[in-house]
DNA sequence: CAAACAACTTTGCGACACAAAGCATTATAT
DNA sequence: ATATAATGCTTTGTGTCGCAAAGTTGTTTG
């Protein structure tokens, strides 16, 4: 491996990159949520600075991936979303760190 | 800051990202020449594995934006074309590494 | 000289991100 | 009591964009 020397190999992850994390706006509500293990809709909307519509949007479909949980409920007779990454959504975001960080790094 | 202690600031440059770097595809184009300073379109189009199509519309638009200088030429009087970064598509790339390795560190 | 090949470029379509409008419930003012 | 505003989201609509397929220009080969 010394005359087919390219370095190609390390950009080769970028090719298989997981999409439903690499979109900026879910990518900071998967950083978010890998260190904080629970958040609330209001909370991580003022966080990222998304609209309510763009995050709800966006957590619908990381939750239909899989890779978070959304919990409702009642607090003080108004709704509360609550959101936390699912063991799947850890292993993706993780998945998703390798990969970059290979090629960044 | 002690009681505020949140992480949030360290994913707020995600907010901002270049997306022409972030999209995969340039991504791996832009990464390939921050490492080897020119290569060759057909070459390109074999290690980031795109088809000729998808190499063409993202190098134009990587062009476009001032980020790397496309050199057509002929050779051995068949066409080829040599792309290279130009500083403002170094100074960008270093950039986006930087704000993607603050979040994903 | 026609048919195939090489090296790209342009076109067309489906997917998706974002903003604006909508909806359901609760709180507040009259 | 009833209207008005506010809260907490969800749905809809529009434009952008990535990708594959078709097209273009020039070259080599039978």
């Amino acid at each position: 491996m010394a005359a087919s020397e390219t370095g190609s190999e390390d950009l080769r992850p970028i090719a298989g990159i997981d999409r439903l994390i690499h979109e900026p706006a879910r990518l900071m509500i998967m950083a978010y949520l890998y260190v904080v293990e629970s958040a609330d809709f209001l909370f991580l909307m003022r966080q990222t600075g998304l609209t309510a519509g763009n995050l709800s949007s966006h957590t619908s479909k990381l939750e239909a991936a899989g890779y978070i949980e959304v919990v409702k409920e009642f607090v003080d007779r108004k709704p509360h979303t609550m959101l936390r990454l699912t063991g799947a959504g850890r292993d993706a975001f993780q998945g998703y760190r390798e990969g970059m960080m290979q090629v960044l790094r």
